[in-house]
DNA sequence: GCCGTTTTCGGCCCGACTGTTTTCAGTCG
């Protein structure tokens, strides 16, 4: 799969021209290029032998052919050509906060900066300082961007993002003279990683409400969880927090109340979905930004964020599709998909007890998962060949179905089934024999091993896995860790259609490090008539709690109800099983 | 470079904050 090194290379050509200075619309063009290869799911190559990629907006005829010429020679020669324009590492100082392609440029053509290291000493011997445009302070900035980016790990997970957001949250609830609080940005959209936390903060109503905002940033930036003040104006405040792991970038920007839906939008994003907007807006002869949507002089929508899409002539996009990936035009003829709600589960059908490697007990996790309002839940330990997570030999597994089987006959309220998380083996076989996965309800089939392999095998075995009748779901189907293990070189689309052939759903680990299917993966399966499913992965009762984060995936992937098994009643949901291993 | 219910040429999203400035450019989101 190309798709990541050519959106790379389309971006590397952006950072080039900028600092070359060349024409910031081409500049442009050539990121919305990088930006919809990233989110293409499917093989480029693929897309560009059926003549299906020339059809993708924003991609033209001369981008066609730069991708054309590097799926032929691995390389392009425009690309080739810039980068003998600037030193290799030059466009690396565009990641440093602070230094943007002017900057890069000064520094490059004065002082023959060429790389971080060089830039550092700049800083120390007082060079950059007094360069034109440069001054003491904006030196002082640049060294403890440089400072940041060496300490930052980069963007956090969902569950950090939260917890940190959370934090701020309840500090700012504290304080006099606010009206609303409300999380935004990528948070809110729950993408999978977050870069920085937007909060969106609105004033009462009166006419000291500016000097309240001020006032609430100024708390806001001097609390005691504040690592360090990036900015602080009157609307807005841009700090670094303190987390146990590290620093987190956190803005906290106020708004008057009666610009609360225009700024909850405008802060959500995507940025991509935001610039469409408001181009929309401009062909309607309408101005949209963080304090409304005006037609002239006059406020046409701003307190509530539904008005804006209405007035714009289009439905309600809900914050988890707003990413420029086909929600715009859904919007416009009134076709997008009524997604998934946390609401509608019903079920959970991925934990662990301490049988194997989890920490609560079955009768624990019935009770939990009563609180929660499921019908039924799904106990799937690991397999013997997970020998580190205690995985349970055949004879404990059956001990395990009858245990099972026996708390269910006196369960009220909610059912229990008897399911695995059974190992798929090199050779793609199973842990188990068929005779003893028949006594289970419901069997997850995953990889623990062999991360590494070859695209060809990681992508057979699991194939063949879903070849048995047993097999009801592949469990975390890329194996990625999140900012940790790298997702395996699989053949996605092969998984996908080979899903659809053999009635076999993937799993969404719901786990905030997997995450796996991801967003446009799950998008790819719907599309191929592939059940999904949504499985916590549990190893506590509190690992229950990690529902949302799968339904919110789900949904960034347009997932509706009738995708997800877990809204299925616990009849359907055995009826379905039994197709399988009836066919 | 891309695109077209005002256009195949001439446009292309919007504002806050900072620092170095005498009125604004650069950076960021």
């Amino acid at each position: 799969m190309k798709n990541a090194t050519l959106s790379e290379l389309f971006d590397q050509m952006a950072d080039i021209m900028e600092i070359l200075g060349e024409d910031r619309f081409r500049i442009n063009s050539y990121r919305k290029v990088a930006r919809v290869i990233g989110d293409i799911p499917t093989d480029i190559e693929t897309l560009l032998a059926t003549g299906e990629l020339a059809k993708v907006p924003s991609i033209g005829k001369s981008s066609l052919a730069k991708i054309e010429e590097f799926i032929k020679t691995g390389a392009i020669t425009a690309h080739r050509q810039l980068l003998e324009k600037i030193p290799p590492e030059l466009p690396k100082l565009l990641t440093i906060p602070g230094m943007g392609p002017k900057g890069v440029k000064a520094v490059y053509e004065h002082l023959k900066v060429k790389s971080i290291a060089e830039l550092k000493a700049a800083i120390e011997n007082g060079s950059i300082a007094s360069l034109p445009g440069f001054g003491d302070k904006k030196a002082a900035g640049i060294a403890r961007g440089i400072a940041f980016l060496e300490k930052s790990t980069g963007r956090i997970r969902l569950d950090q993002a939260l917890e940190a957001a959370e934090l701020v949250q309840r500090f700012l609830e504290d304080l006099s003279g606010i009206h609303r609080i409300q999380t935004a940005g990528s948070l809110r959209r729950c993408v999978e990683t977050i870069g920085d936390i937007d909060i969106l903060v609105t004033t009462k109503k009166g006419k000291d409400s500016e000097e309240a905002g001020e006032q609430i940033i100024r708390v806001f930036t001097t609390a005691g969880f504040v690592r360090e003040i990036l900015a602080a104006g009157p609307t807005k405040g841009s700090v670094i927090i303190r987390t146990p792991t590290t620093g987190v970038h956190v803005d906290v920007r106020v708004v008057p109340q009666e610009s609360f839906g225009a700024a909850a939008q405008y802060f959500t994003g995507s940025k991509a979905h935001n610039v469409r907007l408001r181009e929309i807006a401009v062909k309607a002869k309408l101005k949209l930004n963080e304090y409304g949507l005006f037609k002239g002089e006059k406020m046409i929508a701003g307190p509530k964020e539904e008005d804006i899409y209405q007035k714009l002539g289009l439905d309600y996009v809900q914050p988890l599709l707003r990413e420029d990936r086909g929600e715009i035009e859904a919007a416009k003829n009134h076709s997008l998909p009524d997604v998934i709600e946390y609401e509608d589960i019903i079920a959970d059908f991925h934990m662990h007890t301490t049988a194997s490697d989890g920490e609560s007990e079955i009768l624990d996790l019935v009770e939990a998962a009563k609180a929660l309002g499921y019908q039924y839940i799904c106990i799937t330990d690991h397999s013997k060949s997970s020998a580190i997570a205690n995985g349970l030999s055949p004879k404990r597994l059956a001990r395990q179905i009858k245990q099972i089987r026996k708390i269910n006959e006196s369960l009220k309220g909610l059912t229990l089934l008897a399911g695995s998380e059974v190992d798929i083996l090199a050779n793609g076989a199973l842990d188990f024999d068929n005779k003893l996965l028949a006594d289970l309800d419901y069997v997850i089939a995953s990889v623990h091993s062999g991360l590494a392999s070859p695209r060809e095998k990681v992508t057979t075995r699991t194939l063949k896995a879903m070849d048995n009748p047993y097999v009801n779901c592949i469990g975390h189907p890329t194996g990625r860790l999140i900012g940790q293990r790298e997702t395996m070189d699989i053949d996605m689309e092969a998984i996908i259609k080979h899903a659809s052939q053999t009635q076999t759903a993937l799993e969404i680990n719901a786990n905030p490090w997997r995450l796996d299917l991801k967003d446009i993966h799950c998008r790819m399966a719907i599309d191929a008539g592939v059940k999904l499913v949504i499985g916590t992965d549990a190893h506590s009762v509190a690992g229950l709690g990690l529902m949302g984060f799968g339904v919110a995936t789900a949904a960034r992937g347009w997932a509706t109800k009738s995708d997800i098994l877990n809204t299925l009643s616990v009849t359907t949901l055995k009826n379905w099983v039994h197709n399988k291993r009836s066919r």
